[in-house]
DNA sequence: CAGTGAGCGAGCTTCCGCTTGACTT
């Protein structure tokens, strides 16, 4: 029998370190927290020191029941949770929950996954740090008290089913903001001037672009300007080269995983978690959540000898990452390859993908810096005060960037050319000079991956957050995350060319926008609700000062229910003030009054979103709704789009001996058709289709639905091979039966799929079973 | 899956941070 008990948070931890400890040791998993406030109860007892009641959720009760179990057969329980404040909390509720007194555990940390580290870690134990436990609590608590009070308001007062929280909150608020900034963005026009050189060069032409360094703000200033060039005379008054360089960027940590995996190969926050997931589970890379930047030495000598192998020793700069970002507590190591030497993986694309992306970060980390040298050349107008400045880059030495080059957020491209060879007093041949129409941009929209940027750097959320809060903020219909085709803008163009001047007009696309979020009618009214009464919690510093109460916790300077108590009691009276006085908080909007009746048409969020209204619940007759469609906004909505609302539903003829009915309903603008509902394309309005394109749209369904069927039976109208999302699968009676990959679904006959449907129910049983034994073992 | 919205009132929703699967028509 084992002596030792190891308990870890992850089940691919907890094999690994099985490998390097002795046959003397159990190793097992908690798989995070096991206890917590209970789920559906506030769980906290405010009138008595905010005593907290944690239970074990039920999901949890079969890891505690064989974790109890498996500890009262060991001597030592060795407690090895992550070294933060979440880990320790683990611990302790880990040493609570399976009854384990002083002498039966050992706390123990390790900071990389190493036989070495393992085995000083064992060394080294001691106990449970209870400040550390007191932080957390005070951290998870008052997250507790924040969400539970909050949300509830925002039923009332907004819409059932809402949330507000210490993160999600704010993630809201960052994008409501940005979105009203741009809203307000006047874009600021100048004209940018370029002159285009051409050089002669042991016999070589060479052209080179240089710029003015003013900007004029009229085009009559830039038609004057072009207008002084006329039969000027241009000479390099100056050259200076300056050496430069580039560093590589630090190891990953999850934040900017995300982000270089959003931006190079376009994965949502989500997808790349999953991945990653995967690769972590299969030991390809390093735990996938985390702040920190630092590589093990163990790692550091592997990529070294890479580096030394396949680039030289010219290439190699080895590195301490420190970098931290605002609370990061650092438990684990930056995001690696496992196995520096494995360059490539087996695995899905994606798999791949992601696994090149950190393997080239990681190696990319230890090499030398990139070296450049700048040029910048100055260039005298005879006929203007104004110079010329023309600059380029030569790469001396590529260091790094032979392996991989950091994107960045900026949309704005910058060109980086090679300038040909010049000497003071050259005089130039000058080719052409444009004078260009820009219009100052707005401030990007966020993505979903540059919002995770920038609650890092507020040091709001965690790595193990970032990817729910994002969905979150999405599933309650705060925010959306959408793409907008741009429009087309024109802009001045004009060209000094052989002394003649010559006007023109180009066009440019502006204003694309791929996966950006945007906030929508519901997530700009409660972000204006909580402005208004809670701003305090809707401060970009909130969390971070909070840290700095929750850090003293951990030092033993301030007591946890201090902190809360400190906080509370004005947040709760807030709570409960702005219950009783303020009214319906529904961003209502008066639009005018409707010239039949004559009665007040309002926008508002109603209970089931954003809509409109036809008079008022006091008048006698009852009050008129409509739902606004998906791209109106209560902000924009003009009366007459309104009352064009009221216009649904519509008939609009008679297909087969039946009606066709035009209206929108939850899932959008819909054709109804002999009970049947047939969706209007989203670029199509219900309020001007005709019958001719609703009997079209009927038909293509009913193609649509000729198609899906791979298989009818005809003794069976009940079961039928259909092709789903998910290929090819049996329907029957309702249910559905996945078809294994092996079997062709073109040549099942009628007893095998019978055989199926019996096996997939027989399995369904198998495993409720069982869980149920899971279930009855505690 | 799809037309709701006043009023009455029951019963539901909700936080953040640790972890994985089960399951999708």
């Amino acid at each position: 029998m084992e002596k030792n008990l190891v308990i870890v948070e992850s089940p691919a931890k907890a094999k690994t370190i099985k490998n390097f400890l002795g046959k003397q040791y159990l190793v097992k998993s908690s798989y995070g927290h096991v206890r917590d406030l209970s789920k559906s109860k506030l769980g906290v007892d405010v009138e008595n020191n905010f005593s907290p009641n944690y239970e074990i959720p039920s999901d949890k009760k079969a890891v505690v029941s064989e974790l109890k179990k498996l500890s009262k057969q060991t001597d030592t329980v060795w407690l090895a949770t992550d070294e933060d404040r979440e880990g320790e909390a683990i611990s302790w509720h880990l040493a609570e929950s399976l009854n384990l007194d002083e002498k039966k555990y050992k706390r123990i940390v390790f900071h990389e996954i190493t036989p070495k580290a393992i085995k000083q870690a064992i060394e080294n134990p001691r106990k449970i740090d209870t400040n550390l436990v007191n932080a957390q609590q005070a951290r998870r608590i008052l997250d507790r008290l924040v969400g539970f009070e909050l949300s509830p308001l925002l039923w009332k007062k907004v819409k059932p089913s809402l949330s507000a929280g210490r993160v999600q909150s704010v993630a809201v608020r960052l994008i409501v903001e940005r979105e009203r900034e741009i809203k307000n963005f006047k874009p600021e026009v100048s004209y940018r001037i370029y002159a285009y050189f051409q050089v002669e060069s042991k016999g070589q032409k060479h052209t080179f672009r240089a710029e003015l360094p003013k900007r004029f703000k009229t085009k009559k200033e830039a038609l004057e300007f072009l207008e002084s060039c006329k039969d000027a005379v241009y000479i390099v008054e100056k050259t200076e080269t300056k050496p430069s360089k580039k560093s590589p960027a630090a190891p990953f940590t999850t934040s900017t995983l995300q982000q270089e995996a959003s931006r190079k190969l376009g994965f949502s926050v989500a997808r790349t978690m999953t991945v990653a997931q995967r690769l972590y589970e299969s030991g390809m890379i390093t735990y996938m959540r985390t702040d920190s930047v630092n590589l093990s030495n163990t790692a550091i000598e592997a990529t070294k000898k890479i580096i030394l192998q396949q680039y030289g020793e010219s290439y190699l700069k080895t590195r301490k990452y420190t970098a931290k970002s605002k609370g990061a507590q650092e438990a684990h190591e930056a995001i690696r390859p496992t196995f520096m030497k494995e360059n490539e993986i087996k695995g899905t694309q994606d798999d791949q993908k992601l696994y090149d992306l950190i393997w080239k970060r990681t190696i990319a980390s230890q090499m030398s810096d990139a070296l450049f040298d700048k040029t910048n050349v100055t260039i005298n107008i005879s006929t203007s005060e104004h110079k010329f400045q023309a600059s380029g880059e030569v790469l001396k030495f590529d260091g790094f960037l032979k392996v991989y080059i950091e994107s960045t957020d900026d949309e704005e491209e910058t060109e980086t050319s090679i300038l040909p060879p010049l000497k003071t007093n050259e005089k130039l041949q000058l080719n052409e000079i444009n004078a260009i129409q820009r219009f100052s941009k707005h401030p990007p929209r966020y993505t979903e991956a540059s919002l995770v940027k920038k609650l890092e750097e507020l040091g709001i959320g965690r790595p193990s957050t970032y990817a729910p809060t994002i969905s979150t903020i999405q599933k309650r219909e705060y925010v959306v995350k959408e793409s907008k085709e741009g429009v087309k803008r024109n802009f001045d163009f004009i060209v000094l060319k052989d002394n003649k001047i010559n006007e023109t007009k180009r066009s440019e696309n502006t204003g694309v926008e791929k996966n950006k979020l945007f906030p929508t009618d519901i997530g700009i009214v409660v972000t204006n609700f909580l402005l208004e009464y809670f701003n305090n919690i809707l401060d970009y510093n909130f969390t971070a000062n909070l840290e700095k109460e929750f850090d003293d916790i951990a030092k033993g300077l301030n007591q946890w229910n201090k902190v809360i108590d400190n906080f509370y009691w004005t947040f709760h009276e807030k709570v409960e003030d702005t219950n009783k006085k303020s009214q319906k908080f529904s961003g209502e909007r008066l639009l005018g009054k409707d010239p039949s009746t004559g009665r007040n048409v309002y926008a508002k969020i109603g209970r089931y979103g954003p809509m409109v209204q036809i008079g008022d619940a006091e008048e006698d007759e009852k009050p008129k709704f409509a739902a606004i469609l998906k791209e109106q906004s209560l902000e924009n909505i003009t009366l007459k789009e309104a009352l064009d609302l009221f216009k649904l539903p519509r008939s609009i003829g008679n297909y087969e001996g039946k009606e066709l009915v035009a209206s929108i309903g939850r899932y959008g603008p819909y054709i109804r058709f002999d009970n049947k509902f047939f969706s209007i394309p989203a670029d199509e309005d219900p309020l001007s289709i005709n019958k001719d394109r609703a009997i079209e749209l009927i038909e293509e369904k009913r193609e649509a639905e000729r198609k899906k069927v791979i298989k009818n039976f005809d003794n069976d109208s009940e079961t039928k091979i259909l092709k789903g999302r998910w290929g090819p699968y049996i329907s029957h009676k309702g249910k559905n039966i996945k078809i294994p990959k092996n079997l062709n679904p073109e040549t099942i006959d009628y007893n095998e799929c019978l055989e199926l449907i019996k096996q997939a129910t027989s399995d369904k049983k198998k495993r409720t079973t069982s869980k149920k034994a899971a279930k009855k073992k505690k």
